[in-house]
DNA sequence: CGCATTACCTAAGATTCTTATGTATGTAAT
DNA sequence: ATTACATACATAAGAATCTTAGGTAATGCG
């Protein structure tokens, strides 16, 4: 989602995230909203987006809702009861993420 | 290197930081020392360890002199003034990442 | 002597992403 | 009316990074 290698692995997170605190968000909307939030340093692209929307519906941690809209189909993600455990537990995973990265890169000189 | 997708694109940085910090280390140095910084919890496997460093030799980012100690040859690696030089711009990246992930999981509920 | 540790290495496969497309409708501008 | 951009979905080839599973070889300990 940019050149930068680092946010690979965390779109998932980024996602379900967004999907528990807003409650339900279709594909596009969540591309307007990250780079919204991130003023334009995140973009996810629709080729990473898709793939795993349709990979987090097939593991069963969010449902769809079809709307028409403008005469045209939005598919509306939300989170299942497991997808809601499972954002706390990649929420819990980032932050050890970054704690382990803090204590590597910002040393305390013993 | 665990489990955990979020490590992937960090190695690089890890190193090249480790070897800004430490002057010249090898390979299986580098694993002992990861592991020891995050009291085990980042294992950093072999067969992405060693594909790394050839691959920031390649790049001109790191240079090796190799020393013989008990009888085997050990590697030690150390940046080159490019190395230097990616090394800032590589922890640059990390803290914009890590600041993304901030305004995007944590966010002031307006 | 056998087994763990040290110390290097590679290769097949998995995962996640980029890049490049494709389809189709609505809207604003020329 | 046609061009162009935004909306809204989707897939597929290839790149990048890792895991898993090996391989080689010397040292050290019980």
């Amino acid at each position: 989602m940019q050149k930068n290698q680092l946010y690979k692995g965390s779109l998932s997170t980024i996602v379900l995230k967004l999907l528990n605190d807003k409650g339900k968000m279709y594909g596009y909307q969540i591309t307007r909203e990250v780079e919204k939030i991130t003023t334009g340093e995140l973009v996810i692209t629709e080729g990473a987006l898709y793939p795993t929307l349709h990979k987090l519906e097939a593991k069963g941690l969010l449902s769809v809702e079809i709307k028409k809209v403008n005469n045209r189909p939005r598919k509306y993600y939300f989170l299942t009861e497991n997808g809601k455990k499972e954002t706390v537990n990649l929420l819990n995973e980032m932050k050890s993420f970054i704690q382990n990265m803090d204590v590597l890169l910002n040393p305390k000189l013993a």
